[in-house]
DNA sequence: ATAGGTCCTCTAGTCACTAGAGAAGCAAGA
DNA sequence: TCTTGCTTCTCTAGTGACTAGAGGACCTAT
């Protein structure tokens, strides 16, 4: 089984070394075992879930939602019903948050063939691409 | 035309009081006019605006990316080509987010509906659904 | 054995808020 | 008009999630 020194791991994870420290200060990490000389040792399992940490961060989820969602994969044994909240309440999370960025999707796409077509800039309507969907009259793209 | 006080321009776009003040101070809402008792007056573009940064900032925009954003919307008169390349660079980010978002809300559907039919949780493989796209062996979802 | 790199801990700084203190403004009733 | 209570004002300090830096230990290669 490989293992990695924590320099490895950032560089292959994408997540900066004091990051990865910092983030087993707060128990999004296990504490990985420690070599003679007092170093940091991981492996795999370490790298895969330090990447996902760097993704759902990146889609702007806290670290509460995302150790909910670690939480999912490490405890199996958890109950269903229990399981089956959190996946359902991300779940929700997450198809607002596709419908909003489809939406700007749309108008940026807009904006960039307009551009393209006909050389001069499209009235930009940014703003109202990520209006409140609870608070919409018009329906919701699909 | 209606004016409104700081406070239920915060109570309308989901923004807080501080937070408002916060955005006037680091440029991303202009200084509104005051009453002669000092007090900011707000009108609907504010509160479109304002409306707007929040849900950009809860999709996990930078204050950097929102301002660049709002600036295609507040200088039609810039070049095509600044907006153009405005307008793309943040279109692939955001589809790059969609599809992670998407692979993220298929587990989460699959967990939700194992546990549904079987009453067991599923394995779960959440950490796998954002791996990165540009490490990726297997095909994209569209 | 020593030079250069990686790693250690600890403290302090950054970004984007968020909360609190203390004072001034304003609206409504006694 | 005065006062009670709410909103707003500015300013300072605290939070969450990093990020950078100091000062020192470890480790590899020559």
């Amino acid at each position: 089984m490989t293992t990695l020194p924590i320099g490895q791991v950032s560089e292959q994870s994408g997540v900066k070394v004091p990051t990865i420290r910092y983030y087993e200060q707060i128990g999004l990490l296990p504490t990985p075992p420690r070599t003679e000389g007092n170093r940091r040792l991981y492996d795999g399992d370490d790298l895969k879930r330090l990447a996902f940490i760097r993704h759902a961060r990146e889609l702007g989820f806290d670290v509460g939602a995302i150790k909910a969602l670690l939480s999912l994969q490490d405890h199996p044994e958890q109950s269903c019903s229990e399981a089956d909240a959190i996946a359902r309440s991300r779940l929700v999370e997450v198809r607002e948050r596709i419908s909003r960025l489809r939406a700007l999707e749309r108008e940026l796409e807009r904006m960039a063939d307009h551009c393209e077509h006909t050389g001069t800039v499209a009235a930009c309507h940014v703003i109202e691409t990520l209006a409140d969907p609870t608070h919409r009259h018009g329906r919701l793209d699909d």
